[in-house]
DNA sequence: TTGTAAGCGTTATCAG
DNA sequence: CTGATAACGCTTACAA
């Protein structure tokens, strides 16, 4: 009667140790002397409760340690469903390619709070054609593997996203995002940087500011349009929808007679959007210097956001930073409290503002005239 | 008699759906109206043995369609100690996820073999600290989620290692590795391609060749120093270990001199060992222009591998190229192999010569007088 | 050709 | 405080 259970289906006969060759709770338990359940209670580890008496803890521990015992992920996370893995799903066509548009300082933040959570990461792309279904309908299928996921780019499969999310499997988008709906999302709080930047040149002694931006309907414009006028209704300035400058392309619709036209009328400062391209801040670069408009001397200029690679070493323009490392952790933290089955809490990260050379108050003759 | 299980330990009545809220293949099964083994095997796709009717087939198929079914890799893997798989580890402080980054030729090799083979891939990083055990004696242990894993560095901690490979874990090492014993690796072939190039610039013309290596014993330089002594003597040239200049310092200890004083006894070509650094080749290359020995017209060079990135601009060195791109992919042919519990193929990967322009016939007088 | 059932290694429940 | 025991979702040997 010692050996109770039945044969196994498979035909083998019950081994000492398991199919891979490596010790499980089975054989601590044995050497230990006690129950698997003890062996997987003492090494869970539990705190609270601390139901284990010292000594068979011990005496678990140390058959653990002898045997050189490791949990296997992959039967942790079905019965537990969760194995202290994070999934990062990154959906660029290969391994990222452009270095600008790297996650790189992401993930920076990424690991360290998840080492700081104590989660382990694993990395997923969306890159492998012809795999197990890494481009079908299941390429977001592996991020199961994991406790939750994060996800790195626009370009997920939104039908599968919503699978993932339906499902109630814990996903986190690193940047504003609506679609599908209940996905969860991390962003950088453009309004209230926008704001600040209006408010500083409000404070400057500027009465008139004009937001330069892009035709784009993304959130992230939108939000910079919204902080923009609400930093202008705040300081009381005359603003509304014309003290924003909406154009397809900068390059070519603001020229330095559009500039010198809309100082003549008392325009002080100009905001300019940031976008991928950098094209608003270029343009009206570009513009001053060709109106023979000094900055921060006859005009002053501020970016909301942080200047394209290709200007970073030029004077630094007023404005701020996203920061990319909180962003990342700020997005693991969420993670987090959503595999703890917890209330999600405040998505929005704060950005720095960041001084910069150009901006300052509004020349004598002009800013007093309006 | 329609539920002749017990109720289960945890307490749940059994739903309809599972735990994680997502159609299992029970649910297909039961629409199907098939069993759930069936929808295993039919989902599985085994074309030999084709034992299920085309009926059955598509009635699972459909039924499997319709309620959007995804397979548990967590589940598969615990069963069937195969999900389709491959973890990649590389331990770097973050993923080398950036075109920057040195692993990223391989890394492209990587990714199209596996998707090849059917494989997709995971990646992960040793780096995270105070995580659920990346640093600790687990880090390695997370690979166990996949089928099998590639390892991209020699950072990896031996006992571990040591472990998964005495477990039988597939397991190969992205270059040359002898430890620990029984680990699976794939490399380039530099005793070949070094070879090559002695062979090459025999052919030229030159008797005396000297070899300029670092002071190291890594088996990049021992292969390049073995081709070479091989090379030497298949073209039956005063060799031996004399040729081969091996220095701690190259900067400093082959100097203008030395060259000089190397050329007047004959010799007419110098071969550089590649390294990290760079260093001998780039004290070669140094000192002949000190010495103002024109190349390739006073002396030929060569270097045993690629030139350093610095001086990826100037006249390419003659030498061979490592294929990083198929190195990586051979890593993952062999890993394939060792998860299908093949036998391993051959290790080595050839280099592929390259001509450039730092090499050419030793001059007439000298080569004569030798 | 299909269904039955064991078991992968772990967690979690519940009775002793 | 400990030990059976069910279950997680799947694969697979074997019986029907």
């Amino acid at each position: 009667m010692d050996e109770p259970r039945k044969r196994a289906g498979r035909g083998r006969a019950p081994a000492a140790v398991g199919r891979t060759g490596r010790p499980r709770q089975a054989e601590v338990a044995r050497l230990a002397g006690v129950s698997q359940a003890t062996v997987s209670l003492v090494l869970a580890g539990k705190k609270q409760g601390a139901a284990i008496s010292e000594e068979t803890r011990q005496k678990v521990l140390d058959a653990a340690g002898s045997l050189g015992y490791v949990p296997d992920p992959a039967a942790r996370r079905l019965a537990a469903a969760r194995n202290g893995l994070l999934g990062v799903f990154s959906f660029t066509a290969t391994f990222p390619t452009d270095v600008q548009h790297s996650y790189y300082p992401f993930l920076v933040g990424v690991e360290q709070e998840a080492a700081a959570q104590g989660y382990d990461l694993v990395l997923f792309t969306g890159s492998s054609r012809g795999g197990a279904g890494a481009t079908g309908p299941q390429a977001l299928n592996r991020a199961r593997l994991a406790d939750g996921c994060l996800l790195l780019g626009r370009h997920a499969p939104v039908d599968e996203l919503r699978r993932l999310v339906d499902d109630g499997f814990p996903v986190v988008h690193l940047g504003r995002r609506d679609e599908p709906e209940g996905l969860a999302w991390v962003g950088a709080d453009y309004v209230s940087a926008s704001r600040e930047v209006v408010h500083r040149l409000a404070a400057l002694g500027h009465r008139r500011i004009i937001l330069v931006r892009e035709d784009d309907d993304a959130p992230a414009s939108t939000d910079r349009e919204q902080g923009f006028l609400e930093g202008v209704e705040a300081a009381g300035l005359p603003g509304g929808h014309a003290a924003v400058f909406r154009c397809a392309d900068p390059e070519r619709e603001l020229g330095p007679e559009r500039l010198r036209q809309w100082v003549a009328e008392g325009v002080t400062a100009f905001v300019a959007e940031e976008t991928d391209s950098g094209a608003a801040w270029r343009a009206l670069s570009k513009a001053a210097r060709d109106a023979g408009l000094h900055c921060p001397g006859d005009i002053s200029l501020a970016l909301l956001g942080s200047p394209p690679p290709d200007l970073a070493d030029g004077p630094q323009p007023t404005g701020f930073d996203i920061p990319r490392a909180q962003l990342g952790a700020a997005a693991v933290r969420l993670l987090a409290t959503l595999v703890a089955g917890e209330d999600a809490p405040d998505p929005l990260v704060a950005c720095t503002f960041r001084p910069g050379a150009s901006t300052g108050p509004p020349p004598k003759a002009l800013g007093d005239i309006a």
